[in-house]
Formats: C-alpha cells, structure tokens, sequence
RNA sequence: GCUCCCAUCGUCUAGAGGCCUAGGACACAGCCCUCUCAAGGCUGGUACGAGGGUUCGAAUCCCUCUGGGAGCGCCA
C-alpha cells in the first residue's frame, strides 16, 4: 500500500482559528495513523494579504498543538519550496504545457465586460460563468487586442460534455456536469497563478495522497480534478469537512472575534486539552475517556467525519482542559502556572504550589486568589463565611491559636488539640478552620493547604478570627 | 437567480427499517462520598425541524416545505 501523504495549507492572511486547527490536525493524524508523512505549506500567492508574522503564527499553533511536520517552509524535502510565493517558476512551465496543448486560452476581457456579461447571465436566470468570447481567439485577433496594450489573463479550456466523479472521503461519491462552470482563470493578467491552480498543482507535486479541508471547497473540487487531468499529474483523494461554527451558530470569523488558538495558549489551555476536544467536533470514534496526546491517531477514523456541521462550544473545552490539567506532573503544572506564580518564589515552592492547587484550577488565572492565600491578603469574607466564623466563636479560634503552638502544620495534630479543647469534632474544627485561614469555602484539602501558608499568617488569620462575632 | 451540501437532547454525537418506551459524553439538577471544592459513584429532566408518502413496521427509504451553509471571482 502506498503511504499516505497529507498536508495542511494554511493561507497566513490571519490568525489560526479552531476550524483550520481542526483541518490541520485531522490531515495530521490521517497521516500519522498510517505511518504517513505530514506536510505544511504555505498559500501566500496573495502576497498583499499575507504576512511573515501570520505565517510565523500559523505554524508556532501547529507546532504547540502538537503537530510536527515532516517537511514544511521550513524543512525542504526536496520537493519544495513550501511556500506558493516561492513556485513561480513551476507554475510558470505548467501555464506554458497547457497552452502548447491547447487546454488554455488567454483571455482579453476586460472587468467591466466581464461584470457586465455575469449581471445580464444573472438578470436571465443562468448561472453566471464566463461566456468564452476569448476561447476562439485566432492568432490576428490576439495581436490586435495586445496592441490596444490589453494584458490577458489565462483560462483554462473546460472540456465541453464532461461529467466529473470522485469518491470524497467524508462524503461519498460526488458527480458533477463540467457545463456547471464556465472557463476559469488560472493565471492573472498580472501573471500570478490563482489559488486554485497552485492548490491543485501542488498537492500533487508534492506526492499528496489524502486532502482534508474546508467544505467550502467541496463545489471547487471537480475543477481541480479536470486541472490535474489536463497537467497530466495524479489526483489526491479529497475529504471535505463541515465548517466549524462558533457556539452562536455562525461560521468561525476574525471578523466576530472567534477565538484563535494563539489566544487559547496565552489564556492557559493545554494543547491536549485543545486535541482532545478538537478530536470530537464532527467526528465520532473517540472514546469518551481523555486520550493521551500520543494516543490520539489510533482514535481517528476518517469514516468517522460527520457532515453536519459542529459547534465550537468553550464549555465542552472546559472539561477537556480540566483533564488534563488534572494529569499534569508536578513539574508540569509549574511550569503551567509559572506566569500566575510570584517571580520570587524559588522552584521547590513553585513546584509545590502548583501540585496543590491544579486540582482546583482550570486556567492560570484564577490562581490569584490562592497566592495571596498562601502569602498575602485574603479577600473580604461572603456573609456566609463571615456567619460560620461568628457562629464558631472566639473561644474556638483562641483554642485554634494555642493548639497550632503545639501542631504547627500537621493538620490532624490541630483537630485533634482543638477537639480536646473544645469538645467539637469532624465538621465543627474543618469548615471555620478553612474559612478562617483561606477566607473561602471551597478549596484543595486542609491538609495539604496549611502547611504551605506561613505560620506567622496562620496565627494573624486565627487571631482575626477569633475577633469577629 | 442557478448548482450543491446539511438537519437526533442546550452542545458533541450513536443510530445504515424492527435490538429505539432513541444510547453515550459535556453541561444542568438531586443523592452518596467528603472539612469544602474538584474528582468519583448513583439517579433524573431534556432531542429524531414540519407535512406527506412507501411499509405489517421509519430517527432510519422517497417527496415537498422550513431552517442553516457553501459555491457560481483576474479572493484564498
């Protein structure tokens, strides 16, 4: 069996959003499940609209996602450059075979012609496609439109009686009558390659064998295949995906501020997380239990793509993220938590912060409350704590303050000192104990959190404490 | 306008004529566990867009409608 090739194409005109990170890591793990190879290349051939910083972008997300490419801008496979910007000259002997062969044209019309045959197309109720006024062109009458200084465009001739077939991976067998489309352009008059030629052309030359990508593409898809019949180079299999939409219901847009994965990573989420979650938008299979980043490819199928499309719901990342934040080594977590954490604690604390709190973070920044926890201020009491405080009473907390004297950080050494004490137990000792020395109800387990505060600030909370009625 | 695609709980989905009084996950509610939160366990509510067919029988097949989306560019 050949191995399977796949690629992602990002056009670097914007940042990466979960959509095409999705598309991205599908092609990724249909390669990886095969033992394939996995490619990036970059679709700048619109240069006025692409930037080095997106492209840049682009692939620091992909590689943080987790997804490493086998060759890619930046790692030439001999088949490269892998970047569109870069190709002219492949491109270039490309137009020049399909016009030797007679399957292109170059056409004259100007925007305004062209403008006007698609509104009286439209006014008509046909389709609006081109009307092939350039197709017959002879030799004099091309001379003649070059010497009113018309520069042309190329078109490729669409084969006339011709209906185009394939076998989409996601959607079954597709059939399309080529009169469906009128000659389209491959080549600008301004001599750029459009995006479909080059799209089509390369993944080809590069020995692409699975394309997944955007079912925008799905209605574009038979003329790539008549291109690549032309050229005489061999098709990829294509898989058109849903889009993904934004929880509201619409298509992922930087238009309506739909997340980028750039702000994802700065926000804290872990790229498992965003794997594990991105691994089930509009594909079944998984099971229902966190998979491990190195695991992911055995639970990807293909066959498995749905053709609705799918919600990017922030809540179902959440679970995800709380997985496997949850899984996080202790080293790990603070290196996780490290943007949250003071500049000045030294490692061991650092480390040791992070292991006690991750279970009870889901992002980086609601560690805030707990450092001033465990070395700051606490934050004014909800009334419902403050009751619990008043309702313990002040002989508990100066029972509390003598007992920790004798217990220091040793948790079950402290209930037990204040039950001999006071007599109370169990519920009684724990919850004011809490409240008193983390100013909340919530939280890791007492006996992991007293011994990190510093006893000179256990001894202020409890005397505080024992001050309010 | 034309062509094409899609349609099951709030969300992700299972479901390829009887196994469906529609299953799972997330979220939500309750209970258990527990010093609290989280995790875990148990329980619960919530869905086949509408209407017509076909059939002994339809979430599953067909048609219409509705609702969403895409394409028809010298944009990618």
């Amino acid at each position: 069996m050949e191995p399977t090739v796949t690629r992602f194409a990002p056009s670097p005109s914007g940042a990466l959003h979960p959509g095409n990170a999705r598309t991205a890591l599908f092609s990724f793990l249909l390669a990886r499940r095969s033992g394939g190879r996995f490619l990036v290349r970059v679709e700048d051939s619109d240069r006025e609209r692409s930037g080095e910083e997106f492209v840049a972008g682009q692939l620091a997300d992909l590689a943080w996602l987790g997804l490493d490419w086998d060759a890619g801008p930046d790692r030439d496979d001999g088949r490269g450059p892998y970047r569109q910007s870069e190709r002219a000259a492949i491109y270039a002997r490309l137009f020049a075979q399909l016009e030797a062969a007679r399957l292109a044209y170059p056409c004259y019309c100007s925007p305004a012609e062209l403008d006007a045959a698609r509104r009286a197309q439209l006014a008509k109720g046909e389709p609006p496609r081109y009307p092939g006024t350039c197709r017959q062109l002879d030799a004099g009458a091309r001379a003649a439109r070059e010497a009113e200084g018309r520069r042309p465009a190329l078109r490729f001739a669409v084969p006339e009686r011709r209906v185009v077939r394939f076998d989409d991976l996601v959607r079954g067998p597709q059939e399309t009558d080529a009169a469906a489309f009128g000659d389209f352009v491959i080549r600008r008059a301004d001599g750029a390659a459009v995006f479909f030629f080059c799209n089509a052309a390369d993944d080809s030359l590069m020995g692409v064998t699975h394309v997944l990508r955007g079912d925008d593409h799905l209605s574009n898809t038979p003329r790539q295949l008549l291109l690549l019949e032309a050229l005489g180079l061999a098709a990829p299999r294509y898989g058109h995906l849903p889009l993904l939409l934004d929880a509201g219901g619409v298509p992922q847009s930087k238009r309506r501020g739909s997340v980028t994965v750039r702000q994802l990573r700065e926000r804290g989420y872990l790229p498992g997380a965003v794997a594990n979650y991105l691994l089930r938008l509009g594909h079944h299979g998984a099971p229902d239990a966190w998979v491990e980043p190195t695991e992911l490819a055995r639970h990807f199928d293909p066959g498995k793509l749905g053709r609705a499309p799918a919600h990017f719901d922030p809540v179902q990342l959440d679970h995800w993220q709380r997985e496997s934040v949850r899984r996080l080594s202790p080293a790990q977590a603070a290196e996780w938590l490290a943007p949250a954490l003071p500049a000045d604690w030294p490692a061991a604390r650092r480390v040791e912060t992070a292991r006690l709190l991750q279970g009870n973070l889901l992002l980086p920044a609601e560690a805030a409350g707990w450092i001033a926890v465990l070395s700051g201020e606490l934050a004014p009491l909800a009334s419902e704590d403050a009751a619990v405080i008043a309702q313990a009473g002040t002989e508990f907390f100066e029972s509390a303050l003598a007992a920790f004297a004798e217990s220091g950080g040793d948790l079950a050494r402290l209930a037990e000192q204040i039950r001999v004490r006071t007599g109370r137990k169990g519920r009684d000792i724990y919850q004011p104990l809490r409240i008193a020395l983390t100013g909340r109800h919530d939280g890791p387990e007492l006996a992991a959190l007293l011994p990190a505060i510093p006893p000179a600030l256990v001894r202020a909370r409890l005397a505080h404490a024992a001050r309010i009625h």
